[in-house]
DNA sequence: CGCGCTGTTGAAACTTGTCAAAGTTTGTGG
DNA sequence: CCACAAACTTTGACAAGTTTCAACAGCGCG
């Protein structure tokens, strides 16, 4: 098996050169069960990385599917667009989040990927991962619960979307957002949106106007600051406390 | 090929004992694309099969999770709750459908499975599943496809919960309900509605009086014909018309 | 047979969407 | 590096859709 082979130039090569073992983001991302040496060959798997700017398109509904993206860094939106010319944004992902995992099904993408901001991402070859998991249990399990964390996620998305008025569906986001930029070492109170108010909207079933002016009114309360993109939560229990309280 | 001789044995062995070899939802459910002999392993893992009446909890959030569930026949929905006592409803489930997807991601369910009609249930434990299917590749793939569709269908509740009006989220519900009777060999024009109007308003985003509401006003144009739970679908492409329309 | 759950319908209130205008930021090309 | 255009954001007034509250009817289970 040439596996080690490919390791080894990966060492020597670079230390520039990007590895899941050496990824700040395992944790969040697939390899965090892994024994080294399993990481060794997870890394060996993980050869295409790439580069997407602001505004490309990682991949489109309708691609072939053959692979699932892992974030490196960077910021996404996947949407998906009915003829009509409606969008529905399903999700915003950021570094060690996966995306491509709506392909797997149809063989073909079902929705867009879109990064937000500059990006760095891993294509790991889908049937190659198959292939990998049978071998490696711990991958296997830990692939399933990704997959099994996003159906979950989509729940609470759902719920969102069915039962929650503005106020609440945008306090919910901006504390979602805020605690997954804490999961990344990055301020929970300070930070800038990588998608506009249209954006927002589409996720949180609002018209732009209506998370315009929710922003507005959190601000006039005293619950964060906002100027155009940056926002700063002053109060967290109060916006906590704005998605319990019902009618 | 020993396909005839598995069928055989089945058949000699009891037509009472139910299999997934014999099971007429196979196509829907898991073992569609096996071999004869992957089926019979498959089966032997497939032990657990009960019964639910309906009103009866399949499990509930909290449980710990350990296997995954296959509907062999009846009608169920998946719920969350929230403490302030709000409800949505995730998905409803029939026949060759599998419940318990969730679970996974944190080792305990996280939402509610319960009958909505007395329905049979074969579990899967999952741990020995994640195992057969590193032996059977097309299993492993399939269960792969059956996520992923999961959440492909998800993303379309996202969107009719994001993007659509009362009467199109509606007219969308009836036309899946129908499509999913008529895959599983049923009228695809008539059919009875387990759940209450509450129920279908939960997973719709709507409050009941406006299921209700849209109900009389569908009956009123022609659309449809109903009578509480009963109902006969007389104008599809009218229905179509409505999901489409926008504004 | 009656009680409770479910479904229907009406009127009023409320939330969100629509349309419009103006202000702000960003990006590009001269 | 500035100027201008395009894209994005904010805010107001009004309209529309949905919810809320309430009353009543129907069905089904014990």
């Amino acid at each position: 098996m040439p596996l080690q082979n490919v390791q080894l130039k990966v060492n020597t090569l670079a230390l520039v050169k990007t590895a899941c073992s050496n990824c700040n983001l395992r944790e969040l991302c697939l390899p965090f069960w892994l024994e080294p040496d399993e990481l060794e060959r997870l890394d060996s798997l993980v050869s295409n990385r790439s580069r997407l700017k602001r505004g490309e398109y990682l991949y489109r509904a309708g691609d072939p599917f053959d692979a699932i993206y892992a974030i490196r860094s960077g910021f996404f939106k996947t949407d998906v667009l009915i003829e009509d010319g409606r969008e529905q944004v399903t999700g915003f992902q950021m570094g060690g989040e996966l995306l491509g995992l709506d392909g797997i099904c149809t063989e073909q993408h079902t929705c867009n990927a879109i990064a937000l901001e500059d990006s760095d991402i891993c294509a790991i070859p889908f049937l190659q991962m198959e292939t990998l998991s049978r071998e490696i249990h711990s991958l296997q399990h830990h692939f399933h619960k990704v997959m099994s964390r996003e159906i979950v996620r989509d729940h609470g998305v759902m719920m969102l979307l069915g039962t929650m008025r503005a106020e609440e569906r945008l306090a919910a986001f901006l504390l979602n957002l805020s605690q997954r930029f804490t999961a990344r070492g990055y301020s929970h109170a300070e930070f800038f949106l990588r998608m506009t108010r249209e954006e927002i909207g589409s996720y949180l079933g609002l018209k732009l106007e209506t998370v315009s002016r929710t922003f507005s009114r959190f601000q006039e309360e005293g619950h964060i600051a906002v100027q155009q993109k940056h926002i700063r939560i002053l109060d967290v229990n109060g916006l906590k406390a704005l998605m319990k309280q019902r009618s």
